[in-house]
DNA sequence: AATGAATGAGTCTTCATTCAT
DNA sequence: TATGAATGAAGACTCATTCAT
């Protein structure tokens, strides 16, 4: 067989995992119902993958690198973007991926939450994790996605799109964490049954006028959101 | 057997439950290994839960409930606090909260997610989840937490210690969402070994700037945590 | 608390098991439910029956105890009636305690291969039943049954409502080995949907016209079932 | 593995499931034995039968099966038998056959059970049955048994060997019912130690008369079975 | 490369029974 | 007598992983 054809494997494998995986969860999902999407057999999946938690960790790394284009396509080819288009795309980019690619983000927070263990005392880390190629690999390259964003945020300050006083580096992060605890609190936020008058789109929206306060110092709407006068 | 020993006997369960959560998580935790550590039988367990799940639920509960209580204690008892006081001591406290008892915020960050799936289509969910009088009633009192959040905004728009444009739903909102983020992403910042140079101490602080800035609209250091002249 | 007031609470506890036992089956009746419905705590129940079994048996000895009322009075009291006579009453009587109290047929039959495995082997019969005081009454008095149906049918012989050559014994465990058979087929016959044209009703009928050719060895139409001429 | 030799596996399984529950019944035989018996591990027999009600329908299908091949045996190949002749060999086929594989005939008079439950209301019937595949096609042809008997009967009516008033279905559940019975309660009356002096050899001879009586509406001896004078 | 039969440790859960009070 | 908390053995079932073919 061929080396391309054992990619096609590997790739159709990932395929199937990643449509159970978000259908499902890591736990409920089954390693012969992954074979079975893909047609293959169970043993099959061992051969390209060393385990269950490799394949997720396969998942998280290519999720980990999608992310990546999409945070690298918020610069453009070519065009001469200033520091503040290219972080709006970034985080309208990052909204978009969330909403269509749950799995993903899920995988990478879980890959989050496996770090931090692993900093703190990598024994109390799962075993086959660290067997994981992906997984080690990810430890090296996990620091890739907010290189991008950090690179954004200084491109801004230096074509004076961003206000100078700004440290790149905590800017993004902040800016990341606020993306990333949005994605988290809205999809469970009641919209309807009670006295919690929140809407989403209006949050959505207040969101984006405080990274703009944040990145430029003043009240900027975004071409694509239309905002109230008032900040919320 | 008294009413008090058998609370007793509850609390015993869900503390030695409390830590193993943490040291291993839930799907590591075994029952067997709750009992051993609270000194009683298995069988004890499930006669005081109704389930692991339901266990589960019961510590979710009690984080939420000690998250509750932190937010109502920045409220201060008979002094006269502005509102941003308020929200100020409110994120203080949360960070603290995180910071020492990760289990609950775990917990609830999972309740979140399972809130999710049960909005979409309760079947997904768990069938013992459902069962589960704590998750029931979480279902009925989770918004508490927002609410009162909500009232602290509310507040400082009254009393002008934040500006009057905002909209107290979406602004606190925002706000959760930006701390559970930065509880998310703050845990797995490599601090050291490589090229990203971002300063917790910064970044935190940074943090509190911008929550000044939404909420004031204008920048006002902490006294608590001194600022340095530049924003990040 | 008095003798009476023990036998009432013993009573209760019986009564509740049957509703039970009836409900759904020996092994998915637990004695919780039992006590629970009897308004008692768990521990009361073994100190009325030493344990499941033991309480099952009871309810064996009670349901034939009853059995055996209903043949004795198919006998009548100071009445002249004939063995045929009585034995028809008989018949029908069990037929009725049958369709009123299956609990205790089943019981009875349980009991039935209980005694088969104790007379091959004792030690292949459940420990707890040996123990059961009301086990060990039976195994002295189940018989109690049969020699009332064998009195009957010697009683035809001798009054000459039955043919002369009947050999009381064995006539009397066929009659009943086809009650039993019947209680038990009859159950489970599907009546409606297919193509076997069984009509319970006739089939009942034919029972008795079996039996009367069996004691009388001529046809004798049952005066509450009027017959058809075909026997069958 | 091939086809035979999977199947193979299966009817290993099924025969060492059959020893252990005609040993201790279903309830008392644990899965795991069955998986020492036949030599294997209890995760396999779990791969050939979905759950211990699966493998227990399994028992069953296939002593309904053998039964039905008894049943059809008695017809006789080519040979052109009456009946009366048939329905005898049927008869005495299924002594022996009750008498060698009582399982079987347990298994059998438990899926009647359940079918009357079923009837009643099949939500009350344990889950794990109505998955099973084999319970399933019990319930379609479980009837199957019933239809070649009847086929015996009618058969005999037309030839003559049986009176020709006999309603052929509810003869043979009659007489099946006859058959149930007896295999029920010869087992467990006691021959010696006491004051019934019945005797299973004249208690299954008159059985065999009142058969004939039945069929033939007169006294015919079974030529295998010599009886005596008097009709018990 | 590929299969899928086979393994068996792992876990939740149940419930009859006991016993301190 | 009466309670009900406590026990713990028992057992069904799962599923990641292996390995003979």
């Amino acid at each position: 067989m061929g080396v391309y054809e054992r990619q096609q494997k590997e790739k159709k494998i990932l395929e199937s995992a990643i449509v159970l995986f978000a259908e499902k969860g890591l736990h409920a999902t089954k390693v012969e119902d992954v074979a079975k999407k893909a047609k293959i057999s169970k043993g099959l999946v061992y051969f390209y993958y060393k385990s269950k938690e490799d394949l997720y960790m396969a998942i998280t790394k290519k999720g980990i690198e999608e992310l990546k284009e999409v945070f690298n396509k918020s610069f453009g080819k070519g065009k001469d973007k200033t520091g503040i288009e290219v972080m709006t795309d970034l985080v309208n980019g990052y909204f978009q991926f969330v909403q269509e690619k749950k799995v993903f983000h899920d995988a990478f927070l879980y890959f989050l939450s496996v770090l931090e263990l692993y900093q703190q005392n990598s024994e109390k880390v799962n075993p086959l994790l660290l067997e994981s190629q992906f997984f080690n690999k990810l430890l090296q390259s996990h620091n890739d996605l907010a290189k991008i964003g950090i690179k954004a945020i200084s491109q801004g300050i230096k074509d004076g799109s961003m206000r100078p006083d700004l440290q790149a580096d905590s800017t993004f992060y902040t800016i990341w964490s606020m993306l990333i605890g949005y994605c988290q609190l809205s999809g469970s936020v009641n919209l309807e049954p009670n006295d919690i008058k929140i809407n989403i789109e209006s949050w959505k929206n207040g969101f984006n006028k405080i990274l703009f306060e944040i990145l430029k110092g003043t009240s900027n709407p975004f071409k694509t959101q239309p905002v109230q006068g008032n900040l919320f």
